[in-house]
DNA sequence: TTGACAAACGAACAGATGTTCGCTATAATA
DNA sequence: TATTATAGCGAACATCTGTTCGTTTGTCAA
């Protein structure tokens, strides 16, 4: 998900001609800022900053243009955002997405945190809790856990796991003992899970969790 | 150099369509929101208040029109994020703390989430969870809960509330039925808890929940 | 009554602006 | 080598959108 020269560039002057104007710019003022000779090249890229979640269009709307929080200017070190890529759905049942996966049922929806709340560096994408089989983990239907794609861990660390013989996805914390695994829940009134090192696949780590309550 | 109701009802749907999608009106987006079947009384009405110092028009552009600061109940466009205040602590055992309170443990301290995560409107803020007491609401130790401050709710509704007679916070689903009130919590396998209404005092609606674990 | 003027209408026009399409060029991949 | 994906070009097109203009109505002062 990384932007191009150009790309940064367009968002640079699409922002800035909003604020010197009230209204945005349209295709031909953006190719001329940026020297793009064709407003097809100019459309081609909007159309890949809004598929990274920088902006909105409206289709056939004169200066339809609309800049998404992502793209706001980074004000302070703290207001540095993540933009995140919803991948899909999370349940005990099945496993998990792959990246690129074809069936996204979240198209190119993004998920954008402030950076402090999430680790600077590594990839991260979210996915939507189905059902209740997780509650374990004190995380319900439809809340979005953010993970951070890793094969290791390190202990403590609450994993997104498949365990193979079981055939199911959880989420515990992850505590290695020797040939063994003690998968802990992370609500306490659950108890530990044993799990034998060579039937578990580790797929990332929970960063964070985030619920949104009807409103 | 007054304002006709018509003049009037303009600039205000000016202000809201801009607000909305982040670009202005046509004129004959204006016209149809104000009732007028003819763009050129728009434009009309447009040059008065260009005239009277209300907005700016930039001549043969769509959608030209940019709002002066006399047209302004300005909302604050400082992109669509949302900036909540970091206010104190929650737990079963104490009261939450009043806005404005001396012993913020959190300084100015804020978070930062994307205006699509949370109402539109409406005061916010933000406060950590300590201890296991809340677990029955799938919130644990260190969970930020995010409160829009309210002291009457929908039913379905998650509520903060204060039980006066239990001297007790709590997180509770609100279903009101009559005299009482049934507080549900998030997690089906604990019961729910009836309270007369009149020792239920509620504080806030919750309208996100964040866990940052560790990394 | 008459003339000036603000307010409004709707059609016609012209220019502003987004989209589509056929065509290259390059790099990565099979 | 053939294929595919990414980037880019420019022309043609269709429609979006602001402007102009002839007309009408109602009010008010001369």
């Amino acid at each position: 998900m990384m932007l191009s020269q150009r790309q940064q560039h367009m968002l640079d002057f699409i922002r800035h001609y909003g604020e010197e104007h009230g209204f945005p710019p349209t295709i031909r003022e953006i190719g001329e800022a940026v020297g793009i000779s064709s407003t097809s090249v100019v459309k081609y890229n909007l159309d890949q900053l809004e598929k990274k979640g920088f902006l909105e269009r409206s289709s056939e709307i004169s200066r339809g243009i609309r800049l998404k929080a992502a793209a706001a200017p980074r004000a302070d070190s703290a207001g540095q955002l993540r933009v995140i890529p919803k991948l899909g759905v999370i349940s005990a049942g099945a496993p998990i997405p792959a990246v690129g996966q074809q069936d996204n049922p979240f198209g190119d929806e993004v998920l954008t945190l402030t950076q402090d709340l999430v680790p600077a560096s590594g990839e991260l994408y979210a996915l939507q809790v189905k059902g209740d089989s997780m509650i374990d983990a004190l995380v319900y239907d439809g809340d979005w856990v953010i993970i951070q794609h890793q094969n290791t861990a390190q202990p403590r660390d609450m994993i997104v796991a498949w365990i193979k013989d079981r055939e199911e996805t959880t989420l515990k914390y992850y505590y290695p003992e020797g040939e063994m695994v003690r998968l802990q829940p992370a609500n306490p009134a659950y108890q530990p899970i044993p799990v034998r090192a060579d039937q578990l696949e580790i797929q990332g780590k929970v960063v964070a969790v985030f619920r949104q309550l009807a409103h």
